[in-house]
DNA sequence: AATATGCATGAACGATTGTTCAATTATTCA
DNA sequence: TGAATAATTGAACAATCGTTCATGCATATT
């Protein structure tokens, strides 16, 4: 097929690990995401791979409510919600409002509900409970 | 607007937070995802939450690569690569087909690509480097 | 059968994470 | 001004994570 368990040279560009398809290899290599995508990346994700960030985000895909309603909704502390608003925030995940003494959050834009709903459509939502599609 | 501030009458269903948008917070409450949907979700995101397992993907989204491959490819230890396939594997993000004593990766459907790719939206992918749009 | 290879796994370590508790800032109302 | 309220922040803790190192298990080669 491709050529298998190739010897690497002795003057060759050696790379630590042999037994590779070489040419393959070198041919993915040149289209590497670039370090700062792939660190951008996985921050991102990192932040959606939290439960509670996704109980957030999943409140807050209806409209925006202020912190203690968040905190009432989810049942914990304004302390612990405002926190997580915070990491959500620094991913460009959410946005807030001040009016007065109270900060509404929103998702930020459609991109993150683009997110969601794909990662839902990976899990297969099998959990049922809701409705399909999530009428909105 | 709304019910600003609602003080919270003495018999009444007690949810240890108080100041609440109450009739907005219940509406909302009544389409949040089951948890286990929440569960999956966080978890699958958890998973791509981290820099290597992206560079795995990355790798991948051009086409299967053996254990030994990405090892090269991505400098580390095939046992390194060998325990994030697995954690990859589990999360149903990437498959693999064995062929003699080696074992070929790669990603499990066209869901992860997606993810991928929506993710990188999100992020702007402003590292510049690769074209736009991965043409492929 | 004996050796070598490709990969998977278990234990263990340092590093990071999410929560709680306490204190602080900023705004509203009396 | 002073008290009350909404939210933010910092320190600290247990829990979780990703890597390394060593070992185990198949398959292939001699």
């Amino acid at each position: 097929m491709y050529g298998v368990n190739r010897v690497m040279e002795p003057g060759e560009d050696s790379c630590d690990v042999f037994c590779v398809h070489r040419e393959r290899v070198e041919n993915v290599r040149s289209r590497l995401l670039p370090p700062g995508d792939v660190q951008r990346l996985a921050a991102t994700f990192k932040v959606l791979g939290d439960p509670t960030r996704i109980r957030v985000l999943d409140a807050l895909s209806r409209g925006e409510l202020c912190v203690c309603d968040l905190a009432a909704l989810l049942q914990m502390s304004s302390s612990a919600v405002s926190h997580q608003l915070r990491v959500l925030r620094d991913a460009r995940l959410v946005k807030y409002r001040r009016e007065g003494k109270m900060a509404f959050y929103s998702l930020d834009d459609a991109h993150v509900l683009t997110l969601f709903e794909q990662g839902l459509e990976h899990v297969g939502h099998a959990g049922g409970g809701r409705k399909e599609g999530r009428n909105r």
